[in-house]
RNA sequence: CGGGGCGUAGCGCAGCCCGGUAGCGCACACGGUUCGGGACCGUGGAGUCGGAGGUUCAAAUCCUCUCGCCCCGACCA
């Protein structure tokens, strides 16, 4: 491929709106240009990363079995209405009708519509297992699209599904998906962690993500570096550091009221009373279908409504006039103890004596000790953090920022029994399809990609997703000699089957530099004049800048070693 | 959806407070000199000042509404 002729528009310049590193370069080396927010188009370089991984994605999947089919972006509504989600999902949906007036929607997942495809064409077990999965657009009206192609409107997806006859035969399938993963996201150059998640709207049990750490992450997961556990902090169990020393003596203490005027949260209270947050116990009042219910914290934790949800369901804070009418005083001197509430308390204020409100106005108490003064649920409702030590083995956790790249599901019956895909077994007895899902983001691979792999001239691709192998760059157009070592050593290295790109613009050496830094081919030939004289021209590796002077045939010689 | 910021030439910005008919750098075109890390000189083309309405003799500038984009948060198969 010829440079001169290949549209790369790099700018010298980021575009103001630009903040994540992927987003920065992307634009400035000329990869994608946005058309409005969360919709991005994929030029010409863009286009040969997205086509690379999509090749390996490929591989990997037919590897294991996957057939790769195409659905349609465009569904019908009826059958979205008929897993309960065309009225679970909100505004993230993108909804119109045709002209007939029938709903429709531009898929964001096609759960829906496989399993459909699997109800109508799977009789009889002897047709399962199955998988089956495209490279398709989704569409989702994100509510805020970030960071350039991270996070967009509409994207490809890489989604495959599979189809078993019972529990064992998904966690055979769930498995090979996993391994697949691990070897599309090695081969793509990443580093990356697979992590519990949380199944969200998409049911089922069991779900992993796969995360790769960068700052520009939209996620944060905890990793125990002792046992290996690690998961997403929208379900990671932990187990909190012991508060700092509370400031005065609590230990053995009986109850004592203090009063503590127009304090009313723990940092206010803290403050005044000289003890350390953790020396708290932060009592929040909610509401459920069964009417209020404590739950509490300790003071410097926060509380993790999503473990919360999952131990009472739904539930939102009650209203100032609610908290004063259960419980008399206003919310910042609520507590634990003199009342009959159900408390919902995390497992960090088991041990130790507390203070807290104390359900009289102005005053908060101290000498609370947990069990005695009061009974609760126990369990783990705190939002994990650094510091914290790991739920199963007690070493110390770390937290990391992280890009979801990809997420596995084990799905069940969630879609098979609405839209009734069954199966008759030996014996003629019908049986719901056990599913599974699994999602990679190719556009997520090539921006985790960008953000780990780069420096302050531009980005460093890893070479199995890189737009080309290699960049040859002739310094002089009008040498003779230079052109014809140029051409020379392009046409031997396409005939080895190399994507080669030759920077044959007529343009300044430092112009060409600097462009091949920031689209960041990840091997570089350069040919001058003076090198030229002595026989010999430059291999230069773009990570490490550094420069091996060999002739043109070593040269042609070390890229096919490598 | 809540909070904040920004829309002036392809890109980056100044001008706006204090109204007087739009400017700088880069990029682009042409000519010349250059040529190993984003050259220099000269000439030139390019802007509904996001849009609509209003105030005024006069609006990029003041007022009202509106659209778009970015960031933080909420949300997120």
């Amino acid at each position: 491929m010829r440079f001169s002729q290949f549209f790369i528009p790099t700018l010298r310049e980021a575009p103001a709106e630009a903040e994540a590193v992927s987003h920065i370069y992307m634009l400035r080396a000329g990869y994608v240009r946005q058309l409005a927010a969360g919709l991005y188009i994929y030029l010409p370089l863009a286009w040969r990363v997205m086509n690379r991984i999509m090749k390996i994605i490929r591989e990997e999947m037919n590897a294991i079995g996957a057939q790769e089919i195409s659905m349609p972006g465009l569904h019908p509504a009826d059958i979205w209405q008929k897993t309960g989600r065309w009225d679970a999902i909100g505004d993230e949906m993108f909804r119109l009708k045709d002209r007939g007036d029938r709903d429709m929607c531009l898929g964001m997942t096609h759960e829906e519509i496989i399993t459909w495809l699997a109800s109508m064409e799977i009789r009889s077990y002897r047709a399962l297992p199955q998988m089956w999965y495209q490279m398709q657009a989704k569409f989702r009206d994100e509510a805020r699209p970030k960071s350039g192609i991270l996070r967009t409107r509409e994207f490809i997806m890489k989604d495959s599904y599979s189809f078993d006859r019972d529990e064992q035969g998904l966690a055979e399938s769930y498995r090979k998906h996993a391994e697949a993963y691990h070897r599309i996201f090695k081969r793509c150059g990443l580093r990356f962690h697979q992590v519990e998640s949380d199944p969200g709207m998409m049911g089922g049990a069991i779900s992993h993500e796969f995360m790769a750490p960068s700052p520009a992450g939209e996620d944060t997961i905890v990793l125990c570096k002792q046992c290996g556990y690690s998961a997403n902090t929208e379900l990671a169990r932990s187990i909190p550091a012991v508060g700092a020393r509370c400031a005065m003596p609590l230990q053995g203490e009986e109850l004592e009221e203090v009063h503590t005027p127009n304090r009313r949260t723990v940092t206010e209270v803290a403050s005044f009373l000289k003890a350390d947050a953790s020396c708290f116990i932060k009592s929040l009042l909610l509401m459920d279908d069964d009417g209020p219910f404590l739950a509490l914290v300790r003071g410097d934790q926060e509380l993790h409504e999503k473990k919360l949800r999952k131990i009472v369901g739904n539930f939102r804070p009650a209203q100032k006039e609610e908290v004063k009418g259960i419980l008399g005083v206003e919310a910042g001197f609520i507590g634990p103890h003199n009342n009959n509430l159900r408390k919902i308390a995390d497992i960090s204020l088991k041990e130790g004596t507390y203070i807290a409100g104390a359900n009289r106005e102005g005053y908060h108490v101290k000498g609370i000790r947990p069990q005695e003064h009061f009974q609760a649920e126990w369990d783990d409702i705190h939002v994990a953090r650094e510091g914290d030590a790991c739920a199963q083995c007690k070493a110390l956790l770390t937290l990391e920022k992280v890009i979801e790249i990809g997420n596995i599901f084990q799905l069940g019956t969630k879609y098979s029994v609405p839209l009734k895909a069954v199966y008759l077994d030996e014996n003629g007895k019908e049986q719901p399809i056990i599913m599974g899902s699994y999602g990679i983001g190719p556009a997520r691979i090539a921006a985790a990609a960008v953000e780990q792999n780069h420096d302050k001239d531009g980005i460093i691709w890893p070479r199995s997703i890189a737009p080309f192998d290699i960049e040859i760059i002739p310094l002089d157009m009008g040498e003779k000699e230079i052109m014809e070592t140029a051409e020379a050593i392009y046409r031997d290295l396409t005939y080895a089957g190399f994507e080669v790109i030759m920077d044959d613009r007529d343009e300044r050496p430092g112009i060409k530099f600097k462009d091949a830094d920031l689209i960041g081919i990840p091997y570089q030939i350069v040919i001058g004049k003076k090198g030229l004289k002595e026989g010999i021209v430059e291999f230069k590796t773009r990570m490490t800048k550094q420069t091996e002077r060999l002739s043109p045939a070593d040269a042609v010689k070390r890229v096919k070693e490598l």
